[in-house]
DNA sequence: ATTTTTGGTTCAAATAATGAACCGGTGGAA
DNA sequence: TTCCACCGGTTCATTATTTGAACCAAAAAT
C-alpha cells in the first residue's frame, strides 16, 4: 500500500463521535509507529486536511475538506438531489429515512430525515460509517455493485454487532442473491437491537449502484402491509432520483421494480 | 516535501470551472512525471478522494470528501453559522456578500449570497480560490493571521489580475499595516475590473483570523457613506460570529471596531 | 492508413519513509 | 519537592518506496 493511502486512512478515524484524536490515541488505534504517525499527521495538517486543537494538541479535520466537498457537490450534486427525495419519503411514512454513499469500509449516511411522528424513534448519526454486511444500505449496495467490492468486504473479518448480525460469508452471499431477485434489501436487528431496516440502491451512468435510500424502523412497528408501502416508496424515489442524476437502472432491476409497483 | 503533500496538492487543481482533469492535463498543469502522477491519482482514487469518469477516464473529486466535510462541519460548524450572518448582511445592503476560509494558496469562499436588487451584479463562484494578495478577503486574513503566512505568500510570485493588482511585496506589507490600524481591508479592482470589495476577519479561540466576511460591489456604486455602512455591518456581523464560534477578538481590534461603530 | 495523443505500465536508480531510541514538558502521586 | 509516567514531538541509520525515462496499447485526429 502506498504512503498516500496509508496517510489518508488516518482520516477515516474521524467521526461525529470522535472529532478529535491525539497522537498517542492514533498510535493505539492504528499501531503505526509514533514517528511515522507524526510525520503523516503533519503532512495532512500542512495540506489543510487536519488542524490541531492548540490546547490539547489533538488533531481534527481541517478546512480543506469544506472546499473540496463544495466542488464535488457542484460537480455531482448528489447530496442536494437526494435530500429532496429523503424529505418526501419521510413526510409520507413518518419514519427515519436516510441516503448513504459507499466509502471504503462501509456506507456513509449523507442525509437523514426523521418523519417525526412516533414516540419511539430510531436514533441516527449522519457521517457514521454503516458496515456493509450488517445494514440494509450496505447489503443493497453490495448486491448491485461490482463483485470485487463484495469479495473485498467478505475477505475481511465480519464484526458482529447484535445476536442477529450475519457473519458468515456464504450466508451473506446467498442473501445478496435474494436481494438481487427482490430488488431491495432488508435487515432485522442485524446492526442495532430493536431496529429493522429496508434499503434500495440508486444507480449511476454505468448502471452500477452508487448509493442507497433506506428506512429504519423500530421492529415493533413492522408489519407486512407497511413493509409493502415502504418498498414502493423507496422504489419510486430511487427511480426518480436516478433520472435526476442521469443514472441508469439496469433492465433486470427495472423489471423487478415495475412488478413490485403493480401489486 | 513529503509524498503525501505532493499528492494532496493535486486535489487543489479541482474547482467549479475545472471539475474533471485527465492524466495528460494534470501533467501539463503540474509538470510532474506521468508515471508518478498516475500512481498518485490511483492512490487518491483508492482512498475515495477521486473517482474516474468511466468514459473519458478523467478524474474528479470522489465521495470521501462529502463524508469528511460532514464530520468537519459537525466538529466546527463554521459554514452553518456563517450562512446566517451572510444572509443577514445581504438582506440589509443588497450587494454580494460572502464568507471565505483560508486554504493553502488563497481564500476559498464557503458561502455567498447576492442581495438581489441591482441590475449590475458582481458575478461570483463559490469554491473558487481567491488569491491572498489581490482580494480584500485575502488581505484581511493576512493582516490578522500569523506572520509566517504573510512571509510565505509574499515569497512567491505575485500574479497580476488587473492593472490595479498590487504585486510589490513592500507595498503589500505596508497595506497590511494600514489594514491592521483600520480594522478592515478594501480593494479597488485589484482582482476584477469594475469590482471593489471590503472585508473583515473573524477570529478563532487563539484570537487569530480564521476566516473573513466580505462584500463585493461594482465600483459605480461605491461612495463614502455607503462604505461606512458596509463596514459597520461587517464589524457587527463578525463580532457576533466570533461569539457564536467561541472565537476571541484581539483587544486592539475590538477597540478599533468599537470606535468605528461609534461614528 | 498513419501519426498523434490518450491513459497506463515497467524497472533500475534515486530518494523518501520508517521506527527504535531519544528529548523536553506536564501532571499527578509519593 | 522529587519522582515517575505519559504526553507530543524529534533524530538518524536502515530499509523500503518513490521516481521517471522508456515503453505499450488503444483511441483520436490527420
Amino acid at each position: 500500500m502506498s504512503t498516500i493511502e496509508k496517510a489518508l486512512m488516518l482520516l477515516e478515524h474521524f467521526s461525529r463521535e470522535r472529532p478529535e484524536i491525539g497522537l498517542t490515541e492514533f498510535k493505539t488505534r492504528t499501531s503505526i509507529d509514533k514517528g511515522t504517525l507524526h510525520r503523516h499527521l503533519t503532512a495532512l495538517k500542512n495540506s489543510g486536511f487536519l488542524e490541531q486543537n492548540y490546547l490539547t494538541r489533538a488533531y481534527r479535520l481541517g478546512p480543506a475538506v469544506i472546499r473540496l466537498a463544495a466542488v464535488r457537490e457542484n460537480t455531482v450534486p448528489i447530496v442536494k438531489t437526494v435530500q429532496y427525495y429523503v424529505d418526501k419519503i419521510a413526510n409520507n411514512i413518518h419514519e427515519l429515512v436516510h441516503a448513504a454513499l459507499p466509502q471504503k469500509n462501509g456506507m456513509s449516511a449523507i442525509y437523514a430525515k426523521d418523519g417525526g411522528y412516533h414516540g419511539v424513534r430510531v436514533n441516527f448519526d449522519e457521517a457514521e460509517i454503516l458496515p456493509f454486511h450488517a445494514t440494509s444500505s450496505g447489503l443493497a449496495l453490495l448486491a448491485f455493485h461490482d463483485d470485487t467490492l463484495v469479495a473485498n468486504v467478505l475477505s475481511k473479518k465480519l464484526v458482529s454487532f447484535t445476536d442477529s448480525t450475519p457473519t458468515d460469508a456464504a450466508d451473506i452471499k446467498a442473501n445478496l442473491e435474494t436481494i438481487r431477485t427482490h430488488g431491495f434489501a432488508f435487515t432485522d436487528q442485524s446492526y442495532e437491537d430493536e431496529v429493522g431496516s429496508v434499503a434500495v440502491p440508486f444507480f449511476g451512468v454505468k448502471g452500477d449502484a452508487i448509493g442507497t435510500l433506506a428506512i429504519a424502523i423500530p421492529v415493533s412497528r413492522i408489519n407486512k402491509s407497511f413493509h409493502e408501502i415502504i418498498i414502493k416508496q423507496l422504489i419510486v424515489a430511487s427511480t426518480e432520483l436516478c433520472r435526476d442524476l442521469g443514472g441508469q437502472i439496469p433492465t433486470n432491476v427495472a423489471t423487478i421494480w415495475a412488478a413490485k409497483l403493480e401489486v
